[in-house]
DNA sequence: CGTTAAGCGAGACGGTACGTCCTGTCTTCAT
DNA sequence: ATGAAGACAGGACGTACCGTCTCGCTTAACG
């Protein structure tokens, strides 16, 4: 996952500096969150910043993008399992996580930032998607499969588009509108009203 | 709109060339769709492709984003109305319009590139929000509110809300999932399963 | 002869500065002066003194080796003609012209150092030599060629070996021994010397 | 002399490998026999070229120039002394072993560059001077005293001097021109011409 | 005969320079 | 005044060496 690896190196000649490791995933968040900017983020400032050579960094990760990859990946928990006393409440759980990962400190702008570039790089997002999105939809789906059996859920959609009927509303807030638009109880809204349904029930 | 301004400029010496204009946009699309990537987009490669010497591209846009921000605005048409037969049936077609949207020839991988890349650019963002995205809103939410007024749509819920839950699933699937994730009849689908919602009906 | 050119160029574009130009020339005898060393001299430490951009220099000349040629260069006058009373004055001119070369504030070990840099280098050498020194060579030969017509200079000898006999001694003393060695009066002994030869006459 | 030392060290611990010595050296001229050049001669290069960790060089030399001093040394055999029939044979010996130095197969090119590169280093070239240089001076002195004692040269010039006359021929023949200058016969020729004069006798 | 200190190859470390490319400004001549 | 051309100072790119350092061995002399 990091730079450095952890695999059975041959180990011959001196090890890879843990410090280093940090000190440069460190200064990319420290850069960031003083709103460097994706792009005035140099490799060579990042060095600068984390009192590193150059050549340190590009031992470590081929390039910017790759980089960024790994320090966005340990910003990301993996998904815990839910299971709570309803389908509903754990709907509600997962996007709860989702909006309060919109809002986490380090996270808010920095993290909107950094996915929003890598969506506009489609070898990175691939990357992205592959390790991280996919985990919360995986969630997402065997809750909603769940509910299906039990009933609480409609069994005659796609567990797709049901997930996306949840997931959606709350990814455009975050994408479409600006920051301050994750108020508490968002989750529970939307949960519902996508269970309820927009059309009057009788 | 497009960089030569349209105000009453005094206009002495040599007139701006309406030619330079359009070969400089279209260096644009032409050098984006040959794959060339958001940021190894250089005003210096846009002037060569153009045909044009670097000053004249900056003596129109101040940099590389208010370009990009030109260029975009010149593929999305203004929202035109709907007033189909039923509320149902407009807010269809409202997604069925962003789904061509996120197929069309020029745009499809294009239009999500340089979508991406503004909203990881704030100032860039506000831009686009304010003259694109704050339109579609708009028209979206007039449909709503004509159907809680008919009665076709629930209203005890807040209309930013239900615009999300109709919008957000079309969002979700060009955002998060990849390309020929947009089939036929997506809108449709969307927009009954928000009617109906996610629970069984009795 | 400078990186400028002084050709029929097209005169397309802003043209080169004159200032750059004499701005990297000097920096480059400033931190030689300085005692930088000829392999301490680097093309950024040039471009910083001259208060230049790295491309600036670039510009003009491919590399340090073709930048310290022209540098020499402006520090070499082309050889004046000789015609004094007699061909032995002549040869003491010339000779005394090389040991001024070897003293000249600037030079001294700023020219030894730079002309041995070359001397280590044949693609480099060869260019030197070819506006340099064969033109000294030149004047040394038509010196000797006339004083064999006069009778003054033995005919039976090879006009590149007598050639070799004066300038060989004083090269001698400029390049194994050490500064300090060129004292005033040496040409005349050298060339008294040679003439004379190391025999006894009778 | 070489970088192992042979003084009387506490000798604890694993002692140096001899055959890292011999490996670097070669290393080195096998480099600059493949007309690697001055200073495109890394280090780095030179340890990898001899199969050594970089340390080892540094263990035993202190950087580049004193490595290439000591290689340097070990090319040059100390001057036999010189006794021949007359004082002019003697001469002509002397020059013709620098002649012979200037031809032989490793030196050639390789020690012309090296030379070169340390008269460019006042430093290096003290070194090289009072070690290699001098001893050939003091050689040549000594024959020519013999001469001025048996009345075969001039007792009126001062030793020096008349040094330089001999010497310099040859050497401005090896610096100023290019390879192949050095025929056979030269030593002669320079002696002959030097001891008779270049001024007609008669 | 086991300890032990230095040597060894390997390669990471913080730096600096390389030569290229782009940025946004400027200066030139021609329209 | 605008146009194409291109020079300008600045700064990042990714690579290569510098000279130092840390690894886990190996190797010989000493005790």
């Amino acid at each position: 996952m990091t730079g450095t690896g952890t695999g059975t190196r041959a180990a011959r000649g001196r090890p890879r500096s843990a410090a280093a490791d940090r000190a440069i995933v460190e200064a990319v968040l420290r850069l960031l969150e003083r709103g460097v900017g994706i792009d005035a983020l140099s490799m060579e400032g990042i060095a600068r910043e984390a009192g590193v050579g150059k050549a340190t960094v590009y031992r470590r990760w081929p390039g910017k993008d790759a980089l960024l990859l790994d320090v966005m990946r340990t910003l990301e928990e993996p998904p815990a399992e839910v299971r709570g006393t309803s389908v509903r409440d754990d709907l509600v759980e997962v996007l709860e996580r989702l909006r309060q990962r919109g809002l986490a400190k380090r996270n808010s702008a920095l993290l909107r930032t950094v996915t929003s570039h890598f969506r506009s790089h489609p070898r990175l997002w691939r990357e992205y998607h592959d390790t991280v999105i996919r985990a919360r939809r995986e969630l997402l789906h065997s809750v909603l499969r769940r509910g299906m059996a039990s009933g609480e859920i409609r069994a005659d959609l796609d567990v797709e588009l049901l997930g996306d009927l949840f997931v959606g509303p709350m990814l455009a807030r975050a994408m479409l509108h600006d920051e301050g638009e994750l108020p508490g109880g968002l989750a529970e809204r939307i949960v519902d009203g996508v269970l309820e349904g927009a059309r009057p029930r009788k």
